[in-house]
DNA sequence: TTGACTAATGTAAGCGCTTACATATACATG
DNA sequence: CATGTATATGTAAGCGCTTACATTAGTCAA
């Protein structure tokens, strides 16, 4: 950790500009408040030291850091990540800087990660899904940062949130499954602790089925991870069973896309012997054969509105509006009567 | 931007476990250098008062961060986003935190990031490929932050990298296409401004082709960005020229799948009529029906390669040695001889 | 009991910035 | 020309930590 070079400070700049620190800071943050000349001075001293501000005495001094923290679950979700990039695009409009962490699902590693962002001095905090250690939203507290749920909204819950209602969505799908015919119908879904999106989505379909007069032997769920594979995996485990189901819904379009792999290696067809429908709609959703029948997130205008949200929270500490999104189903080729 | 709360700090800490700050401070970070009954003091006022050390002052009084900078083009490319977890998980185990941010491929948005990261004390920085304005270069040397390039490696270049030659990887499979007697080719290639890796992987069929006998005019280039839309957008143009391709070689596998769904869109057998061929070989170059024959870059290999050298150099500031992986032509069922 | 250590804690000087306040300069006004 | 006002700059006090150094407490052998 040796830190051979002797970065150039303000108080170098200064001096070389022949100006006092002050003068310095305001050019490089208030530059209509210095004069042309003096301007010019210090802007050349800059460049010549290849000064550049330390953020930490910057963030320490000014007691404000226009950063704004996000932590999802998974880089390797496609639709965090674009929802993500969406937020971030929205939040430099009005001047934040967004930084980014993932937690691989794990609540420990989440609570690290809330915990490292905060330190690093995050204005406000987006969050993905309410549950989680009350402890922690009490920290939350204590440390005065203000935070925005989303990819979820609950009426039932407190805090509040930008998303959608995961339980409706998945249970509108599961009606038109069911009205299909199709009575032993399978889940595969993301791992269910800490996880209240998929945990809703499994309430969904088991509402769907409990008012269609279905009951829980008709509903077969394995949990598994994020990945194509898993998908397959998953997949042929449910085929081995004694009772196949005859649709299975994914917890999302990856799943589904590995579901839809191993059923063609299987050799079973696909939507007539087995329904696979995904959750996302991802632009992949169109991409496979057949293409995916699913349910459609809007996670960048998710995104865009948490970015508004946290953004006037922190700002005018006007309070947060939850929000609700709507999903929408999106029929393609894989969802079909039962023969 | 109100602070209507305020943070409890050291002092705060101090104050109420009746000891020093300094003292406060060493049970935080070497809890062995105090006894076991201030210990549990201050581990008592720590959680009671819900303390959490401010990382700026930290950083600044320590003048050391522990932190890593990775920049990449965009979180939207699997690729990268793997890379990076792999890189990640192995600095954590260096006891480093990594910052990540996206450029979006603009040169522009990199050098923000870069000057960010920076001020943010990075300790050490990766990047991704080695072609950037030289003033940058020299921005990073006065200001001592390390750098390591990635995702290239590149004999000829003077800087280290960790990454796999994006030519010869090219190049190979280029030959192989053309032993099967292509002789009409194209390339759907990501934007080659400011993206050695691209221009390389184009060089790499050029190579190959005028080896063979072939020239320019055999060869068609249509630039893109990143998506299966924009792949099959591509593919589609390709196919209304004079001279067709016989087989079309893509920059990555999303651009490849897009191409597939619009051959299939417009009738067109693969590999029959046209040759499809992905390069990365991400999880879903298997999902595809057919499944795409590309180019496996072990992406997670080169992430935790380049947190060791990087990790080495911030720590013990060993010299950086570049390292070389080695990429793989995976055949399946998307290249096939001409008819 | 004393002296010579070692272990535990305290004191205080910064780290590189921002900003309230004081001061200096320029210019217009009566 | 004195005065008032606006504009430009300087002075210096922190922000919340770490750490070199000083001090005190504790331990043990002689």
């Amino acid at each position: 950790m040796k830190q051979n070079v002797n970065k150039p400070t303000l108080q170098d700049v200064a001096r070389k500009a022949g100006v006092s620190t002050a003068t310095v800071s305001r050019c490089l943050n208030f530059p209509d408040q210095v004069a042309g000349r003096t301007q010019e001075k210090v802007n050349n001293a800059v460049r010549e030291l290849g000064y550049s501000p330390d953020f930490g005495a910057k963030a320490m001094a000014a007691r404000r850091t226009n950063t704004i923290g996000a932590i999802i679950p998974t880089m390797a979700n496609a639709l965090f990540a674009r929802g993500l990039q969406a937020f971030q695009e929205e939040l430099q409009l009005h001047g934040f800087t967004t930084l980014v962490a993932s937690t691989s699902y794990s609540s420990e590693t989440e609570e690290q990660q809330i915990r490292s962002l905060v330190a690093r001095g995050a204005d406000g905090l987006l969050l993905i899904g309410h549950e989680r250690d009350p402890e922690i939203y009490r920290f939350l507290e204590t440390q005065g940062v203000p935070v925005l749920i989303s990819w979820v909204y609950d009426t039932a819950a407190t805090r509040p949130s930008v998303g959608f209602d995961n339980a409706a969505a998945m249970k509108e799908m599961a009606n038109e499954v069911i009205s299909l015919g199709h009575r032993q119908i399978a889940l595969i879904s993301a791992e269910l602790e800490f996880n209240d999106r998929a945990t809703a989505r499994l309430h969904g379909i088991q509402d769907a089925m409990s008012e269609a007069g279905l009951d829980a032997s008709n509903l077969q769920v394995v949990e598994t991870y994020y990945g194509i594979d898993e998908g397959a995996v998953a997949f042929d485990e449910l085929m081995k069973t004694a009772k196949p189901p005859t649709a299975v819904l994914c917890g999302n379009d990856v799943l589904a896309v590995g579901a839809l792999r191993r059923a063609r290696e299987l050799d079973i067809k696909v939507p007539e012997q087995v329904s696979i429908i995904g959750f996302d709609d991802l632009d992949l959703a169109r991409a496979t054969f057949p293409a995916l029948t699913t349910v459609l997130v809007p996670h960048r205008e998710m995104g865009k509105q948490a970015a508004i949200a946290l953004a006037s929270k922190v700002k005018d500490d006007a309070p947060i509006q939850s929000y609700e999104l709507k999903t929408k189903l999106v029929f393609r080729d894989t969802l079909g009567p039962v023969l």
